[in-house]
DNA sequence: TTGTAAGCGTTATCAT
DNA sequence: ATGATAACGCTTACAA
């Protein structure tokens, strides 16, 4: 930062063309290049023209950050998620990069591992940079400490446990979804149903749960702990609890995981010990992600709009930002639905 | 835009506060605030003590647009691939953003399927908001477009035809991959081998097309322009190709698909056609997405580290900001290796 | 150690 | 139809 010599961090090359070098070889003002290139003022054609040629010439390319400050718009909306990778976020980002791309708007994406500072952190770079915000935290904490924040910058919460009646909070029916899968357990016969369990802190894991436990308690069976594991919605969390299953007494015959990425690392485990599936224990996920139709045996699962989810999520931001959105339509909750497939009878 | 009233379209709240309000809380002046909260000069302990408090009353938090126009940095990095949804993408994300948090940058995303126009809004849109560019465009003409641009912003292009030497360009090695492939397909006892190619203005595709002539020519196998199907990428190409390849006479004992997602969509058909795979047709693909391993039967693939190759472009571009990349460093090719699994002997 | 003030590059409000 | 010029919110010489 000794020399002040503007955006040259780049050594080679000509230094970036202003909108004053460009009205200069126009010979116009500021003001008329500004008009011409916005179509915001009357402009004389052969002006227009000349401040194209300049344009041209000088490979000018307005500065985003200066035209923000004034404008107050940035023309870009945050999206915040736990992470980027994996099918699941890579879905949601689809859905949502749709919309944003439909609106006009570019997307300034950033992953925040569940630790308050760093998604804090992300949140500080972000402020100022975006119009709006969509924000995925199912960490319970980090969601009422964003729910502070709603009156600077419209915020949109996928899957956050978020208290406040004028929050806007899209959801899916991840009590409803669990409480279906395992109610269909029953009905084909199994009454030793072990769960595997997602985070601790985790809201969709924590409805999830509840949904199969409530499941169990309807249909008149027990609910055994010993039946629920512990599990992080990671693969590998999903391959080690198929072998403590495996070596459960008596051996449930049904294994329900909190979601598809756990379910196929149990599908892994399973093939490793010769576990017959759906034979000698039937396998079920959610969220129904791409893989799961090919993964074999193909898996039964809960399925979730995961594309529109992120889709939707746009939508109500975009009304949350042109204040078109009104009260009843703040809270969102999509509904998911069973698919059947061959792990599962 | 009637009324001035800056950063007041979200209507609800009061106005967001800025570095003035915060030095007039404190009373101070906005120099020793900026001073309080970069560390960029002397401030007496409890003056700075003031200015924490002020910021935690008025909420306050830098405007990052403003920041950006007077440092001439703006702490993100674009990245423009040609779709943002799909494995290969999200694993190459996963790469990008790994390192991109490690230095401390955010990512602004974008995907631009390859209209020219398309991109080209895409870049302007980005320009000013960035520090530096990831470009991901397999079509050949679009590189070369943005190669005009390299002495504006630092670029660095993932696997696109650039030919300038002094473009920062990293690969992965199409042609070694499917000629090992293919290589491997003929020691098997192959000598019908279909390939399924990518999309014709594709430059990743026109290599690994080049890479299986190579390996039949150089195993004495005749080239034959019926076994080279036409396919896009998609699954449903795949799909639609292993049909295809059915009603060849003879019949192909080989099937070479130039992704792994077409690879999967000929998997589908042809277990809807009943065609045993390995035993009637061997089916390789390429990329071995995380999906490959667990399809039926598992897939064989030419091996990409993805992750990996968007870290070492991260790396790559970071290198150019500073200015520390020498010459020598400038283009990378990752090589890629075999992974046979049981969908090929 | 602190304050004053000059920008950064753009858009918007006036005059003309 | 065009030109001056004042913002926008922040950082940073330079002066005190």
């Amino acid at each position: 930062m000794s020399t002040r010599s503007p955006r040259s961090r780049h050594p080679e090359g000509p230094r970036q063309a202003t909108i004053r070098d460009v009205a200069r070889a126009a010979r116009v003002s500021v003001a008329t290049v500004s008009r011409a290139l916005n179509d915001s003022g009357p402009v004389r054609d052969d002006t227009r023209r000349r401040v194209r040629d300049a344009v041209q010439n000088l490979r000018f390319t307005p500065h985003g950050a200066a035209r923000s400050l004034i404008t107050s718009r940035t023309n870009t909306l945050g999206v915040l998620l736990p992470d980027l990778y994996g099918e699941f976020f890579s879905e949601i980002i689809r859905g949502i990069d749709r919309e944003a791309q439909r609106a006009g708007y570019q997307l300034l994406l950033s992953s925040a591992r569940n630790a308050r500072d760093e998604i804090k952190g992300a949140f500080r770079a972000m402020y100022g940079c975006v119009d709006g915000l969509i924000l995925m935290a199912p960490d319970v904490e980090l969601a009422e400490l964003f729910a502070q924040h709603r009156d600077r910058t419209p915020i949109v919460f996928i899957n956050s446990p978020v208290e406040s009646d004028d929050a806007y909070v899209i959801t899916i029916d991840n009590h409803g979804g669990a409480y279906r899968m395992v109610k269909h357990l029953v009905q084909n016969g199994h009454r030793r149903i072990a769960i595997i369990r997602g985070g601790n802190r985790n809201h969709d894991a924590a409805e999830r749960l509840r949904g199969y436990r409530d499941a169990l308690i309807d249909s008149g069976v027990a609910c055994d702990p010993r039946l629920e594991l512990q599990g992080d919605f990671t693969e590998a969390a999903g391959y080690r609890a198929a072998h403590t299953v495996l070596k459960l007494d008596p051996r449930p015959t049904a294994l329900f995981a909190a979601n598809d990425a756990m379910a196929i690392g149990a599908l892994s485990a399973l093939r490793e010990e010769g576990a017959a599936v759906p034979e000698e224990i039937a396998v079920a996920g959610f969220d129904d992600i791409p893989i799961a139709r090919y993964v074999s045996p193909p898996l039964s699962s809960v399925h979730v709009p995961i594309a529109r989810l992120g889709e939707r999520a746009m939508k109500l931001l975009l009304g949350a930002m042109t204040g078109s959105a009104n009260g009843a339509g703040r809270r969102v909750v999509l509904p998911t639905t069973l698919v059947i497939r061959t792990s599962s009878p």
